[in-house]
DNA sequence: GGTGGCTGCCC
DNA sequence: ATTCTGC
DNA sequence: GCAGAATGGGCAGCCACC
């Protein structure tokens, strides 16, 4: 029997009502059990609030604002009430839900919709282009949600949404698909791993295929990620062996696919980027997987943004390969001449690599033996004064594995100074968010009064939310409804990674990574600093590269 | 032909 | 990207 | 310690609209 939306949003909401991890793995495996070889990898990805596999060149590209105008002609809400009952849930897939049940179209008669149907409807809005593409994806979608009940909606919307909010994904997925098929949670994982398909790792999982999982040239896997430590002292203490340390780059983590003919090169979200760099389209004429960073680099580093004006082009024209040219650092090899490595230390990794050859502009990463705290310090040091972003530590056994699992891989940052602002405005914020002011807009002062240069909402915890909630609440001089805009009073010191020029707010800087240190109760808008302050930081990094 | 909203994806 | 929280 | 949730700035492509 085929899957139904249906069944599929009410397992959805018996996972998302459970706060046990374990009732949710039940549940999900359950669900799976029932599911045909067609209906199964479907099914994963919609859990995921995936549509297509992470390497499909397809997006659906509908998002909030086409589901809106969709909800508005279905339902017949005015303006007012769309954004009233969005406000009320923080999530637009419980707003359709409520907005759906006084829908103008009636289904009573129809069969139901199922997840096969589903997919083919949104795979049409995904490949229609030119003109009327817009108009074609909103149609498609009225059309679906015109079937759909309201708990139908309130998931199909999650899923466009791409937030399920229901307390699980990939990871719990996972672990519900080896309970579901008897397998070992580990093997799963690795499943995982390289096929890099939730889909894809269900069948494989049903099957029980293990055994012939291997790296497929031109087919990307998963990246492995480090953890942040914040100082060398933790680093050597937490390892206490010989570590190997790399500059950590400002650029773009890229998997690169050779074959003696071919170049593929993958993004870490598994994304083919290959037709942005075509001065790395040289083949190493083995066959292998590298992993390492693009670098903007001519005569000396480049800042970020101009590599990311390459980053989504279609067309890379002879001027901007001259204006910002790119070299590879290549630091790990996962596969080689049919064999996969991700199970061999680093330290053979980093062998086979090196015996490679490679040539311009494909470099490797340099590679510093360190052990104790002092040898870990003056590496990163040294990386700053290079004008890299810190370091990469790793042990030279480690095996290439991905995600955080296991802090094999670290990383040190560097740290930036922090700035004292003022918050000028606050918003109400999503999910379990809804109803709180969990995002604010600061400022610095200047000789023409305060001025925007960012927002920030991680860093508080729920309880100081809440509190903030009330403060800034009694602050309100203007409420725009999602927005309200406060009494200048309240003191943040923020952190950040970098300081940028940017149009976006009105001090002319932007800050990178944003994220709240603490509230300063003590200090009063006249002791927030300046937008001189801010020149000063951003003139000291700019002159370093 | 220019501009701005929307979307997706890089950090 | 970063940060917090529940299990 | 893991997994999940909430959310920052900047960019190009694409399309709708003037």
């Amino acid at each position: 029997m085929a899957a139904t939306l249906l069944e599929f949003a009410e397992v959805c909401e018996k996972i998302r009502s459970t706060s046990s991890k374990k009732q949710k793995i039940t549940i999900v495996a359950n669900y799976l059990r029932g599911l045909s070889r067609e209906d199964l990898p479907l099914a994963c990805r919609l859990l995921t609030s995936r549509v297509f596999p992470p390497w499909d060149a397809r997006a659906v590209n509908i998002s909030y604002s086409t589901i809106l105008d969709a909800l508005k002609e279905i339902t017949g809400a005015d303006e007012k009430r769309l954004k009233a009952t969005y406000l009320k849930y923080g999530d637009l897939g419980s707003a359709a839900e409520e907005l759906i049940q006084d829908k103008k179209v009636t289904t009573l008669l129809q069969t139901p919709l199922t997840l096969q149907n589903l997919y083919s409807a949104l795979d049409s809005a995904a490949s229609k282009k030119g003109e009327g593409a817009a108009e074609h994806r909103e149609r498609v979608l009225k059309g679906l949600l015109a079937l759909c009940s309201p708990l139908e909606a309130k998931y199909l919307v999650k899923v466009l949404c791409g937030e399920m909010r229901i307390g699980l994904d990939e990871g719990l997925l996972e672990e519900a698909l080896a309970v579901a098929y008897g397998r070992g949670l580990k093997k799963v994982r690795e499943a995982g791993l390289v096929v890099a398909d939730i889909g894809e790792s269900a069948l494989i999982a049903l099957d029980g295929a293990f055994e012939t999982l291997k790296l497929k040239l031109f087919h990307p896997t998963n990246f492995m990620l480090a953890e942040e430590m914040s100082s060398p002292q933790e680093v050597a203490e937490y390892f206490r062996c010989e570590l190997y340390a790399e500059y950590k780059y400002d650029g773009v983590r890229a998997q690169i696919h050779s074959s003696d003919k071919e170049v593929r090169i993958f993004s870490r979200r598994l994304e083919d980027i290959t037709n942005s760099f075509p001065e790395l389209h040289i083949p190493v004429g083995r066959e292998v997987i590298l992993d390492g960073e693009i670098v903007p680099y001519k005569d000396g580093l480049l800042p970020f943004q101009k590599l990311q004006q390459r980053l989504h082009r279609k067309t890379i024209t002879q001027d901007v390969l001259n204006e910002t040219p790119v070299v590879y650092f290549a630091f790990d090899i996962l596969y080689y001449n049919g064999e996969t490595y991700i199970d061999k230390p680093l330290k053979e990794r980093r062998a086979i690599l090196e015996s490679l050859d490679l040539k311009p502009p494909f470099y490797y990463a340099n590679q510093m033996k360190v052990r104790s705290e002092d040898e870990i310090k003056e590496a990163f040091e040294s990386s700053l004064k290079l004008g890299y972003e810190g370091l990469m530590i790793k042990r030279p056994d480690s095996e290439y594995t991905p995600g955080k699992r296991g802090k094999k891989w670290v990383k040190l940052k560097k740290e930036l100074a922090t700035l004292d602002v003022v918050i000028v405005a606050a918003e109400y914020g999503h999910g379990k968010r809804a109803g709180l002011l969990s995002d604010y807009t600061f400022a610095v002062k200047s000789k023409d009064g305060l001025k925007v240069i960012g927002k920030a909402y991680s860093g508080l915890t729920d309880e100081e939310i809440l509190d903030m909630t009330e403060k800034l609440n009694k602050l309100t001089v203007k409420d725009l409804g999602h927005k309200k805009i406060v009494e200048p009073k309240i003191v943040l010191e923020v952190a950040f990674n970098n300081i940028q020029r940017s149009s976006r707010h009105d001090s002319g800087y932007a800050l990178r990574f944003p994220r709240i240190k603490r509230i300063r109760w003590d200090k009063s808008v006249d002791e927030i600093d300046t937008l001189d302050k801010v020149k000063e930081i951003y003139e000291q990094q700019t002159r370093k590269k």
